[in-house]
DNA sequence: TACAATTGTGTACCAATTACACCTTCGTTT
DNA sequence: AAACGAAGGTGTAATTGGTACACAATTGTA
């Protein structure tokens, strides 16, 4: 934890340290209790939330600046990632500059590169960076009010989700080691916000060959044990770089 | 067109005008005579061929900048032009930076913006920029040497082409106003790179519902004469928005 | 007028998706 | 301990979509 003389200090030198112009936005996913979750931060000054975010060292690859800031708010690395879309309105941080425009490194406009992360939603640590009090997980069905441009970075990152369903397994990143299919579908029913049918969507799943099944159930539930699977990791790759299926 | 002592003058204010550190790539593709091409210019310096491409002024929307920069080359305006992807390595414009160390503003880092464009062929009048002695058409099938990482580039906005032509209608932007069924078959074989069915690949175009059937015929090849068609724009754009199938 | 080449159209077959039903198993209730 | 409710496991018929073909029609040319 920086003091706030540290905290100046890095601001005053941000210009310096930091490529100009260009930030980092990420939007990162995870599921929990059957809810699909974003990790956000609450202003210290204000009753807004905004994504995590950051900036690019001078001499550091994006994607590598992206990892980064990832794990300076949620502690873990080497998770999903991607870049969606880059938020390049000159209006977009209007706002901001005026709220900080005490910090030299803030007044200045910012080009914005949005990742999205797919995480394991108990292996993250949520931690509030130099102007949030609180980082914490939101419900998509709770959403706080968004800062700046956050909110259309936000849909657009889910627009993407949503698509790349299609042609790119999902799960590994958002499951636990073990599941049972109705949790899994319970993902893909979240995330698409729509129902699926249980025993269609057992087939399928199963015909991608990216699932092992395990020996195991999983009991407790007043019901009948499901059985536990996990992803086989080898295929899952295959899958992730081929595309589930093709069109023409 | 602007003298010598103009453009020195530009590239010296480069760095007041225009954001550091960002540049803009444009992937230009084209359908001429049953083949795809690709718009790019040779280096006045070296044997090496890049994209077009520019800077983003300091107060205009980066989709403007692509635009802008996308018009100064082809003359054309009002086109299909996508962001597909940002290069962000620190490595990328190296090379780049020594050939032109003279110009000051070339000398620091640039993440670029990558977008792809489709574009009607006859309408562009291709237009060389302070750095190049031509630009032209290149066939996917003749590909010169690529400055920097410009390779990359392409090889991503194709890929990224070939993957859209799953769930949107493409072929509007690239075909002209009146086509053969024959014709647009043929866009799509060189785009996937791949011979399709001619009777099933008819069945499936027509049943997007994008197209009108026109009641004339293209006479004048030594054979059967195909009938016309056009695109019906209201049902292109919805189909555009929508996607052109779902998979959950 | 016959021909070669190309287009228009149709159909049988297989694969994938959809819409369902029935049985099994778990903890709970009585 | 037997019955029950609720959820999971598995199967199948009907429909849709995709693939692989064949044949007739039309064009300019030989």
């Amino acid at each position: 934890m920086l003091t706030k003389q540290e905290l100046d200090e890095h601001w005053a030198q941000a210009r310096e340290i930091y490529l100009n112009h260009i930030s980092i936005d990420c939007v990162v996913f995870g599921f929990h209790e059957g809810q699909l979750k974003v990790l956000m931060l609450k202003s210290n000054n204000e009753e807004a939330w905004y994504l995590p975010g950051g900036f690019v060292l001078n001499e550091e690859p994006i994607e590598q600046a992206a990892n980064r800031i990832l794990k300076e708010r949620t502690g873990i690395d080497e998770v999903f990632l991607r870049q969606f879309h880059v938020f390049g309105d000159p209006n977009r941080t209007k706002f901001h500059n005026e709220a900080y425009k005490e910090n030299a490194f803030f007044n200045q406009r910012f080009i914005s590169i949005g990742y999205y992360a797919l995480v394991d939603f108990v292996d993250v640590k949520p931690m509030p960076d130099a102007f949030s009090e609180i980082c914490t997980w939101r419900d998509l069905n709770d959403l706080p009010t968004f800062q700046l441009d956050h909110e259309h970075i936000f849909r657009t990152a889910l627009d993407t989700l949503r698509l790349q369903l299609n042609y790119q397994p999902i799960g590994y990143n958002l499951m636990p080691q073990e599941f049972t299919m109705p949790e899994l579908q319970k993902l893909y029913e979240t995330i698409l916000d729509k129902k699926l049918d249980r025993r269609n969507f057992q087939r399928r799943i199963l015909a991608f060959g990216i699932l092992d099944k395990l020996e195991q159930t999983r009991k407790g539930g007043a019901h009948k044990a499901p059985y536990l699977y996990s992803f086989n990791l080898e295929n899952y790759q295959a899958a992730l770089t081929e595309g589930l299926q093709g069109g023409w």
